[in-house]
RNA sequence: GAGCCGUUAGCUCAGUAGGUAGAGCAGCUGCCUUUUAAGCAGCGGGUCGUAGGUUCGAUCCCUACACGGCUCACCA
């Protein structure tokens, strides 16, 4: 806290005014006066003398003599304020003189306009709402370190406008993407946060317990086990917005928690999710930012369809110019990763090592929305295998800007099938691998009554944010980033 | 988990080839009744991230640790 802002706090006190007002009824945001009156004639609002209250952060204070500026900060923007003493009364003057920035206030008065043609109100009362005993940002540089904003985002709000509009357009997107399945005759649902098994997706889980009932329970790492049952229960066509939770490393593209919409079609298959999701993206983008021409990273990215639909090897024939007959088969393909410099384990198969050829190579040089498709079953344990390969499945995934933006497949409705790869897992697991999945035995039973040929998708949520708001890393366009707790702060 | 970089006033940043620190904004005191980075004059403010070490002396050099950023690994 700050000792001269306890001071003032004290001579309010003693003036007997409350520095924490109980309600201040404002019917107009300074937006909505604005619009009405911004282009008012100067006279004819000194005649007309239309009253308002209204009430804000205090952002500046101008102050001359017997008279003041004040500039104030409400969800909508700024208004000012003209405070002249004689206009209010003593008392509410020295409730003035002990204001500072960061305070809130509430004002009543007259619309005018100054000598510049600034809509501003005339006050004829003055209360401090809220009193603030901490100092803001700066008011030129505002707030840069990089620590402070994503501790104290309520700081960074304040005084970064640039922050505030990154979460209104969040909120927009999301709300747009609902409405999107919406239309589209979709039921949002809710799924199981906290699951005994933590399956449909590869990844280390968070463990917890539940006392009363004495066993482990997962933060989920996905819903998608959830959301088939419902597919089997007859939802046909589900969508769920959602937390999730993994247990990996953090970085400006990875959040241990991170929100992600799935959604589930019966009677769909990938290639008509591939469209609906070319659809979704330009939809949002249109109707969010109003337009489908974006800028991310210093590359212009158009979300204009259709968005090209390359296979695995196709991708890497065009963009790391290896022939595709050199990944025909697992020889020749460990040849290439190792002719490459890649990386693999002795485990791997072929599936998983053209894979990882793909991701070294190609992925950070999709820039332009690109479907990748045909993912090899080995490294997609719960995707349909196609009709005349079977050791590829009907999977894509998408990738924009260098990052996989959302992933998708016919889903594997042959319980027989899902539960020998599940077995493998278990193996996987066993021998070691943490990220392998569980047998989840009540997901086969479901599967045994019986899943029609459906599609399903996720897609990232904040990755999607980061492409719409230019935003390079993951903590900026997440309210209130993983951060390792601070040992200790200023009082 | 590894490497590199950073941490100085409320904020944004300088700085000291080792002699306990500065600027602007914010704050305080004056003057100023239409300013908007208001202006003018003056004043106060810092265990220089934490703990050790080297040294007559450390904010500066060394070591460890903490937190953060970036890159890599893991992954979406």
């Amino acid at each position: 806290m700050e000792k001269h802002r306890v001071q003032k706090l004290e001579q309010l006190k003693s003036y007997g005014v409350t520095p924490y007002v109980n309600t201040f009824k404002i019917p107009f945001s300074s937006k909505e006066i604005k619009e009405k009156y911004s282009d008012s004639d100067k006279n004819e609002l000194l005649n007309a003398k239309y009253r308002f209250s209204i009430a804000g952060r205090v952002m500046s204070i101008r102050e001359f003599g017997k008279a003041a500026f004040i500039t104030i900060k409400d969800r909508t923007g700024d208004f000012q304020v003209y405070l002249k003493k004689g206009e209010i009364s003593e008392e509410e003057y020295k409730v003035f003189k002990a204001t500072d920035t960061g305070d809130f206030i509430g004002t009543s008065g007259f619309l005018f306009k100054t000598k510049t043609g600034e809509l501003t109100l005339f006050a004829e009362s003055y209360k401090i709402l809220t009193k603030s005993l901490r100092d803001l940002p700066e008011k030129w540089h505002g707030l840069k370190d990089v620590e402070k904003r994503y501790r104290q985002r309520y700081t960074d709000l304040i005084v970064n406008e640039h922050v505030k509009d990154i979460f209104v357009t969040r909120s927009a997107v999301i709300k747009r993407i609902r409405e999107f399945f919406n239309k589209r005759d979709f039921l949002e649902v809710e799924t199981p946060m906290m699951q005994p098994i933590a399956g449909g997706a590869t990844a280390k889980p968070f463990v917890t317990h539940h006392n009363a009932l004495d066993m482990k329970l997962y933060l989920r790492i996905a819903p998608e086990l959830y959301l088939k049952r419902l597919v089997i229960g007859g939802l046909e066509k589900v969508y769920e917005i959602n937390r999730n939770f993994r247990n990996e490393g953090v970085s400006t593209r990875h959040n241990p928690e991170f929100t992600m919409i799935e959604w589930y079609m019966a009677y769909a298959d990938y290639h008509d999710m591939m469209s609906l999701t070319e659809e979704l993206i330009n939809d949002v983008s249109a109707n969010v930012l109003g337009k489908t021409t974006i800028e991310y990273n210093n590359e212009t990215i158009s979300l204009k369809r259709p968005w090209p639909r390359l296979t695995l090897e196709e991708a890497i024939e065009k963009y790391a110019h290896i022939d595709r007959k050199k990944l025909s088969d697992f020889e020749s393909a460990k040849q290439t990763a190792q002719e490459n410099s890649i990386k693999i384990d002795e485990s791997w198969g072929k599936g998983k090592i053209v894979l990882e050829i793909f991701e070294e190579l190609v992925e950070e040089k999709l820039i332009q929305p690109t479907f990748i498709i045909d993912y090899p079953k080995e490294v997609s344990p719960l995707s349909k295998s196609k009709a005349d390969d079977p050791e590829t499945t009907e999977r894509f995934e998408l990738f924009i800007a260098g990052f996989e933006m959302a992933n998708g497949f016919n889903e594997l409705n042959d319980p027989i099938d899902q539960k020998e790869r599940f077995e493998k897992q278990v193996l996987a697991k066993d021998a070691g691998d943490e990220e392998a999945h569980l047998m989840d035995k009540d997901f086969l039973r479901a599967l045994e009554y019986g899943l029609p040929p459906t599609a399903g998708e996720g897609l990232g949520i904040d990755r999607l944010i980061m492409l719409l708001t230019n935003s390079k890393s993951i903590r900026e366009v997440i309210l209130f980033p993983h951060m390792r707790p601070e040992d200790d702060y200023d009082e």
